[in-house]
DNA sequence: ATTACTACCTTGCGAGTAG
DNA sequence: TCTACTCGCAAGGTAGTAA
């Protein structure tokens, strides 16, 4: 979440998208550059290229050659660039949509996000970025099925990027927030995504400046609807 | 329909994304080449000549430049690609996705959709690139709102295209086929979209070898599935 | 202010070819 | 067969500037 989308020339986005739907983004798939160049209608000579710099230079594939062809797959890093793609283009074919509502069930985690969250390096970037002091415990939602493309669409947003850091010889990673709106509720929340597990999961976790659970009387079981915003323009904090 | 996404350069493509979140897909947008530029993170210069590309050489919006700025608005073929863009990164991001389901009500229109297919030069590129004759009379199927995006998705694909002709003194557009499925029926069926209403109709006309209204007992009213099978991989007919 | 031309220069393509 | 190097050339970038 680091690259933008224009930060591709068309043939690596396409090569990208080519991989994708190949499933290069569960598992490492066997290739060789002449098959790309047939693909593109260009010289093998380019898809070589292409794929080293989609590999070296972005850093959105993981990538092995042999004598008998190359074996790529598709990163985190790559994952989202063609999130981010489907984003503004979702925004580009429907500018209508200005509100994307998700619903989801409450469960209690393990209290780690409780832990990570109230690291003080952490807690002074929410303070910073996101406005508030988050109260020091986590509400997570479970999102249905049937949501999770819409999901995928937050995530799909430029984030409030909140740095890692290390903290006597533990690495502790990005932090990205989608600020969201509860409703009936004024405070401010925020849903957080680890870097790492951005995508392929059904989980959010919820911040706020108050005790979500305790201030809406929630359970475990308990549905909630949460609304995000799409009427922001492109704000890249670069 | 009759451009390819990687026919396009990043900027391209970039642009006709900016221009449609800015609404230039419905009515003409006021934007100076200095605006494009900063957007982009590049000259001025680079911004006008890819605006003059994107009308002159590729046809994807219609423009015209004053003194005081550009007036752009985004035209059918740009539209199109914005829409087979959509659909590959749909079939990227869920390969597992193999077949979209849509419900229609059936009415009954004026009887030019089964004027229009009998003309002997459509008749014959039916039977030549869809491999069946059509029964001569169209079925059409109002779908529900709900399902637009996902028959958008259906339109963003690559379809049979059945040229257009003239004859004594009147233009026929081109015809897009897509082969779809109507559960139970084992009869060949196509959904026909005139070239020029491509998208923002919530109708589609269905065709078949058989008579679908008189098979299936269909009365105006009438709920009907059908399925759009995506396992194609893509085939550009060039 | 604008747009968009010309001139220059950098990036990136494809052919040939080595490993 | 594969991949990926070098090299010559074409496409596409920016700066300056005219209208």
């Amino acid at each position: 979440m680091y690259m933008k989308i224009f930060d591709l020339s068309s043939r690596e986005l396409n090569l990208l998208i080519y991989f994708a739907q190949l499933r290069a983004t569960e598992k490492e798939i066997s290739i060789t550059t002449s098959q790309i160049a047939e693909f593109f209608n260009t010289s093998q000579q380019t898809a070589s290229r292409c794929l080293i710099r989609l590999n070296k230079e972005l850093g959105l594939v993981s990538w092995r050659s042999t004598r008998k062809g190359s074996f790529v797959q598709i990163n985190p890093l790559g994952l989202d660039i063609l999130h981010q793609l489907r984003f503004e283009l979702e925004r580009a074919l429907y500018p209508d949509l200005t509100t994307i509502h998700i619903q989801g069930s409450v469960f209690s985690g393990l209290g780690e996000g409780k832990y990570y969250i109230s690291r003080s390096s952490y807690m002074d970037s929410f303070v910073k970025k996101l406005g508030f002091k988050p109260f020091h415990g986590t509400l997570n939602l479970r999102i249905q099925l049937d949501d999770v493309d819409r999901l995928d669409l937050i995530r799909g947003s430029w984030p409030v990027i909140i740095p890692g850091f290390e903290e006597s010889g533990r690495q502790y990673g990005d932090v990205l927030c989608y600020e969201v709106k509860i409703p009936d509720i004024s405070a401010r929340v925020a849903a957080i995504v680890p870097r790492r597990t951005h995508y392929g999961s059904n989980v959010l976790e919820l911040i706020s400046e108050i005790n979500l659970r305790a201030a809406l009387n929630l359970k475990d079981g308990s549905e909630l609807t949460i609304n995000y915003s799409l009427d922001q323009t492109r704000e890249y904090d670069k």
